[in-house]
DNA sequence: CAAGTTCATGTCAACGCTGTCTTGTTATCG
DNA sequence: CGATAACAAGACAGCGTTGACATGAACTTG
């Protein structure tokens, strides 16, 4: 029981008795070979278990694969998978393959991996930016492969962007607190460095500055350390000294470390809002300001298809709306001084 | 601002004036060449924006591409793509990209993305079988792809698979629940067609009978509808003539749905043990059979890159464990008749 | 110092496929 | 019935890369 060799074109028009090139035609433009040489084909190619060689077809017709390259931090975030599945939706609607590859939220990582798809002659690249200079990616665009950044715009890149509603998300999040009363309200996140972030802090300031509340960095925790735990960060603040009565939350991994660092406070937990959405808010009535990754996953990846095809098109920045949703934990109120 | 040309190696060693093999050597066996000339050749390389392509790099070599084919029902739910993560880690810890592709769960989306991936060459293909019959795949293993099965065996294939320990997951939190006192215990789970879940109703009636409780078939959800939703089966099942005291769901998506039909029963929701850890089942004081869908994962991952050094050794059938993680729901003793 | 060894580089063909062009065969029509 | 179109199939080259082999220069060594 030997290691076999897969067959190839010439092998399956021996077989058939034609031409290689009547076996390419069968494979391709079938329309243009007469039916009975058809089934003579395929039955010599079902006979060596004869599967076409798509890097060999890639490679003579020239320009890219049909491959859909998405680079990510890490896998394991529901946000992540989230927009990787509405990716995949997309792409396998339209026949496109899809390579994942993760920096681990390393610049270093980033170039690596994003090479190695290039390497491979991706069709299009989606990706959420980590490292702070994307000039690495100059060019590829005008060498036929669109670069389309996602919940972050690329730094010095001219590319496509496809992004959430940050700002105004939190500003309407922590709008709704502050009209219940609450006045220290805190804001909470892990990794700070993001421009995401930077633009949920900025609605966050911007909302307590319209109430006129200063000072705001007393009640704000923006963390950017990838090891530190969200259930301490959270528990560091609430036992502050001017803990604050209510909190939003800057992404799903922190609200849920703030679910656990809330455990069995009871009356004296504070309000909280998440940033996304996530698969238990409903049953643990945490309210939160929602989005669809999945969708930005689908818009990513629609505009890759359409770019694929036209790679010189003016690039877009793309907004994705936010909603509040109330459950319950967004709406209680300040306790009574 | 025309779609320009990618450069070639021989574009490159035009520029550099050296031949196109030594560029080759360069961004391949790079000791080989004088440190002077791999300078002079990395210069010419960077002024052209010159990326290897890889196509012709493994066309060339013959063989298959180093990449991993992971194949799976869909990337919405957290159990695949914890698999789906681990097989990423340990890629790219080896440096094998990963290509993800979803079935759709149906038979014929199976049979298609596979083809593809095996069109384009995978190194290793990895999948979570959803069709009654994978002997499409017979002869790939020979033909050097190894195919690994996870969660499920193949079915028609001789392929390594790897699986969780089902059955006796199941029959110790149902024992579990029996020595509590419960007797009346039920078993609920969507998709039920799988090996998977089979073994698991399997653990489950074999504890119930341990105990010396038959008929348990009315105390049995076993749909088959992708399109049902969760929260209905298990409504359906407490709002029967003879409803279960405590209940065991085959699956994260059931669990979460067990949580949503017992919201504000209060003291008479049953007692519940969930196959399958979720994020914030801490929080929410949920008892389940917890297990690794990321060492799954990395396993499998694991398996096929050795396998692809040698795809003929002897196949293997590796089991994962399961643990029961108490966090209350399951310990919540028969209401008192 | 001739013969052998090492090192840096070059020449050429081929990986599997398909675009372009050519050839041969059969149907169509004034 | 000879000219012409329509169709089926083949010959050949080349996509970008690298393995096998060849070349020539510098360096050992008895």
């Amino acid at each position: 029981m030997a290691v076999q060799q897969r067959a190839t074109v010439e092998d399956v028009a021996r077989l058939a008795g034609v031409s290689s090139k009547t076996v390419s035609r069968v494979f391709g433009n079938r329309d243009l070979v007469a039916p009975a040489t058809v089934e003579r084909v395929l039955d010599a190619a079902k006979r060596l278990r004869f599967r076409p060689n798509s890097l060999a077809r890639t490679l003579r017709r020239g320009g890219g694969t049909d491959t859909i390259g998405f680079v990510m931090g890490e896998l394991g975030n529901p946000f992540y998978y989230g927009i990787a599945s509405g990716i995949e939706q997309e792409a396998s609607r339209n026949g496109n393959a899809l390579v994942v590859a993760t920096t681990g939220d390393t610049p270093d990582g980033e170039e690596r991996v994003v090479d190695a798809l290039l390497a491979q002659r991706v069709g299009a690249l989606l990706l959420v930016p980590v490292a702070a200079d994307q000039s690495y990616l100059e060019g590829e665009r005008h060498l036929g492969t669109p670069v389309i950044a996602i919940d972050r715009p690329a730094r010095n890149l001219v590319a496509d962007a496809i992004v959430l509603a940050n700002r105004s998300g939190v500003f309407d999040a922590t709008s709704r607190l502050l009209a219940r009363g609450h006045r220290r309200v805190g804001y909470v996140c892990n990794p700070a460095a993001v421009k995401a972030q930077a633009e949920r802090v900025q609605g966050y300031r911007e909302a307590m500055a319209a109430y006129g509340i200063g000072g705001t960095s007393r009640w704000e925790r923006l963390v950017d350390d990838p090891r530190a735990a969200p259930e301490r960060i959270v528990a560091d603040l609430l036992s502050s000294a001017d803990p604050p009565t209510a909190l939003i939350t800057g992404n799903n991994r922190m609200t849920i470390g703030a679910l656990r660092a809330m455990r069995g406070l009871g009356e004296d937990a504070p309000a909280l809002i998440g940033f996304d959405d996530f698969d238990t808010a409903d049953v643990l009535g945490v309210s939160v300001i929602s989005h669809d990754p999945v969708e930005l996953g689908r818009r990513a990846a629609r505009l890759a298809i359409e770019r694929i095809g036209d790679p010189l098109g003016f690039t877009q920045r793309i907004e994705l709306p936010t909603r509040f949703i109330g459950r319950g934990s967004g709406e209680r109120p300040p306790p009574k001084a």
